[in-house]
DNA sequence: TTGCGTGCAAAGGTTTTGCATGGCA
DNA sequence: TGCCATGCAAAACCTTTGCACGCAA
């Protein structure tokens, strides 16, 4: 049977900046200091935990993850996106685009892999930095 | 100037060990290792200062970084190749792929990002595991 | 009252850095 | 001899775990 789980100030609190945030990505470091900054102060071992506990509920994607850098995290809304990272500038960015469908299926049939959108990271260099 | 560059021992350990397994994909604890055990022992510090300077003048390459697991390096042989990484059962694969290309200038096109194909992962479950 | 959630401190794993020593040219 | 490379130990860094306490239900 399902475990009981409880309403607590401090998921509340991340979940709060999340919904307000909805198109951010963000690590449980910052999300600390600004939990800290706001005054609802949440520990970090809290915030790691409850960003886990989310990922798996499907209400949080971890995500983009730059080589030495820590994790970033996002809040998930609607169908599921790629991400691009800029190596130079290190900005995190939503990729739009029709064509990945295709792409994907393509890897499927030919490649028989099952392509998972919203892990895949492309890495590049964008618009402004190059 | 360009700085002075002394031909060691260990770094020879680890070009031998990468010319000779040119496909593989190994973390600095595995090069470490296989040295250790063939009689050339390399220390692992130094192992991760020839593999970042291989990187840097463009021998290696350091690739696929799953979550919480450690950098992967590959010996690099001719054109940039992505890769696919299976997010269950870990194994990492070059992506030979045509139609990648077409996918990159798309992204270029269109979304104005210039794609590092030997940078990008794609992650997803491979062909064994679904 | 029950037992999940919290938070501190400590440990974990990977990678980097400081520094004295070693070895190539 | 000059000075880059090495390797040990220690630090840095992000993240997880242990454990006692707090708090929601």
């Amino acid at each position: 049977m399902k475990k009981k789980e409880y309403a607590t100030k401090q998921r509340e609190a991340v979940l709060e900046y999340m919904t307000a945030n909805k198109d951010c990505h963000f690590t449980a470091e910052s999300l600390y200091e600004y939990l800290k900054g706001v005054g609802s102060p949440v520990g970090l071992t809290t915030v790691y935990r409850t960003l886990e506990k989310l990922v798996r509920e499907g209400v949080a994607e971890k995500c983009g993850l730059q080589d030495g850098m820590p994790a970033c995290y996002e809040y998930v809304c609607g169908t599921p996106r790629s991400h691009i990272v800029c190596t130079r500038c290190g900005k995190i960015a939503h990729l739009e685009c029709g064509q990945i469908d295709a792409f994907a299926d393509h890897i499927s049939d030919a490649h028989s892999f099952g392509l998972d959108k919203s892990k895949t990271v492309f890495y590049g260099v964008c618009g402004k930095c190059r």
